[in-house]
DNA sequence: GCCAACGTTGGC
DNA sequence: GCCAACGTTGGC
């Protein structure tokens, strides 16, 4: 099962506003190589959700709650949306600057590819940062 | 608020 | 189809 990242600015939509509102379209992805990720994603599997721009770091665990369909806030059939829904708030957040000081992290997209919106995350990745979130 | 990185646009 | 210019994102 693959395994994900989103970002979202706070300001814009928080991992609180996620929590409180159960389930939301993920919606305004303008980016190709991100919405081929939104494209891929498969009802169940788990994304990080990060917080950009504030916090700058990972907060929650979000899962895919439906599969991607026609973005509804526009006509253009280039774009789409998949549906989240909370999954668990980490113990502790990992930040971006823990990230980047973890040698085996070094080739995340979140590094490599800070602005792309919507990344892929390895299975290894992704049990790194959970084991630096308190979790394992 | 600045600036680097990167994607997109558009002229040729 | 190349590449310069421009706009946007996002870390600091």
């Amino acid at each position: 099962m693959a395994k994900w990242l989103i970002k979202s600015e706070p300001s814009v939509y928080s991992w609180d506003q996620l929590v409180k509102d159960k389930q939301t379209l993920w919606e305004g992805v303008r980016n190709y190589a991100a919405r081929n990720n939104l494209r891929a994603m498969k009802k169940g599997e788990e994304a990080f959700f990060y917080h950009s721009n504030e916090g700058v770091e990972i907060v929650g665990i979000a899962v895919v709650a439906k599969e991607h369909y026609q973005d509804p806030t526009t006509d253009d059939p280039n774009w789409l949306v998949v549906d989240f829904k909370p999954l668990r708030k980490l113990k502790k957040p990992v930040s971006l600057a823990d990230i980047k000081g973890d040698k085996r992290l070094a080739n995340m997209d979140l590094v490599r590819l800070g602005r792309l919106s919507v990344q892929t995350v390895k299975e290894e990745e992704w049990e790194i940062v959970l084991q630096m979130a308190g979790e394992k």
